[in-house]
DNA sequence: CTCATAAGATACTAATTAGTATGTTTTCAA
DNA sequence: TTGAAAACATACTAATTAGTATCTTATGAG
């Protein structure tokens, strides 16, 4: 009951890489199996097709990372606009887990099975619905420290800096690390006009 | 030689309804045809591959479109903050061509294809570039005729707007219409940080 | 140790895919 | 009007797809 749990993870992972380059569909299962030492029979033990390992994708390896290097960074947080600002400015210096080339799995599957698949949809949901509130407390932990206007709109400021993100990772796709620089850039002017 | 062009104009469209929804990969040619009075036949005899097809659809499709509603409204613009913003907020109002749930068919393509495919990669580059330059020289005009602010850098700020036009058609596949209304606000707010 | 079940391997299937070969019809210039 | 090329139709193919049926091997509780 060891080794199986570890196959399992190597299958997710794998799957993850091939994913995050080739995108969820065509990335065939048989793409996966013949680039790892895994046989179909190993794959459909773990998971009863290809929607399920997908979801896995997702709960198992998605959902930690996000927590990880969205969440914890703010909650935290004594200065939100230098925290939310080092977090985006962290992520899109991140080449471990990132290519600009590909931009980022996330916002790849929000694109590309949000409006295919229900069960997608809602599991994509939750990871940026709860980036999002993790910006809006933050922002508004930030309102009651004085750190943030009062006139500002949290939840509408975090709707727009998720927005950003996913974008920049979009357009990045096309013109390269000099976007993410310039987005940055202005991202740091819009940040500071919420003080 | 007439209802030709028709045909292959027919074939275009469609495959663009289609690919807008499920993505360029996962629509197969049976799929557009079965969806149409059209065979295989007069597919291939207009182009030569589905990626002649796919490339088509860009430039004689998206190319035109883009000119039309993102470039054109810019070009006579006395006040580059209003034109921008109405720009991008007439997108995120047009039902008839967009779909919150299926997003923005150009910020489609980038997504799904600009990392599999050098031809899709450098035409879609264009249109991305075409028009963050409009943009660019927008905010230019802006800086000579006072309405824009002299240390504000408008190449940086135009691949600021273009990365949070595109995320903010994808958070919208998630999270809807609201999604698109916050983004607005936040957007002119920074808009006018730039006077 | 031992055997029931977990874990994995192998060989298939039916459907779908892009693309081709080859046919028929339509168009329009001479 | 006519005939050559343009435009389209039909029937195939070979490869790829997700998934299944049926094996074999590994594991660990008793």
């Amino acid at each position: 009951m060891r080794k199986s749990v570890q196959t399992r993870l190597n299958i997710l992972q794998k799957s993850f890489e091939l994913i995050y380059v080739k995108g969820y569909q065509s990335t065939s299962i048989d793409d996966i199996l013949s680039s790892m030492e895994v046989t179909k029979g190993a794959f459909f033990y773990h998971f009863k097709n290809k929607e399920e390992m997908g979801l896995a994708l997702i709960t198992d390896l998605l959902y930690p990372r996000m927590k990880h290097f969205l969440i914890e960074p703010l909650s935290s947080s004594a200065d939100p606009i230098k925290s939310i600002y080092q977090m985006i400015a962290n992520l899109l210096k991140d080449t471990e887990h990132f290519d600009v080339k590909y931009g980022c799995p996330a916002v790849n599957l929000i694109e590309e099975m949000s409006p295919l698949n229900t069960a997608f949809h809602k599991h994509l949901k939750d990871i940026v619905g709860e980036w999002t509130d993790a910006i809006e407390k933050c922002l508004l932990k930030g309102k009651e420290n004085g750190k943030i206007g009062l006139m500002i709109n949290p939840a509408e400021a975090a709707a727009y800096i998720v927005s950003g993100y996913a974008g920049v990772r979009n357009i990045g796709k096309m013109l390269g690390t000099p976007v993410y620089q310039s987005y940055l850039k202005q991202f740091k002017l819009y940040l500071n006009s919420l003080t």
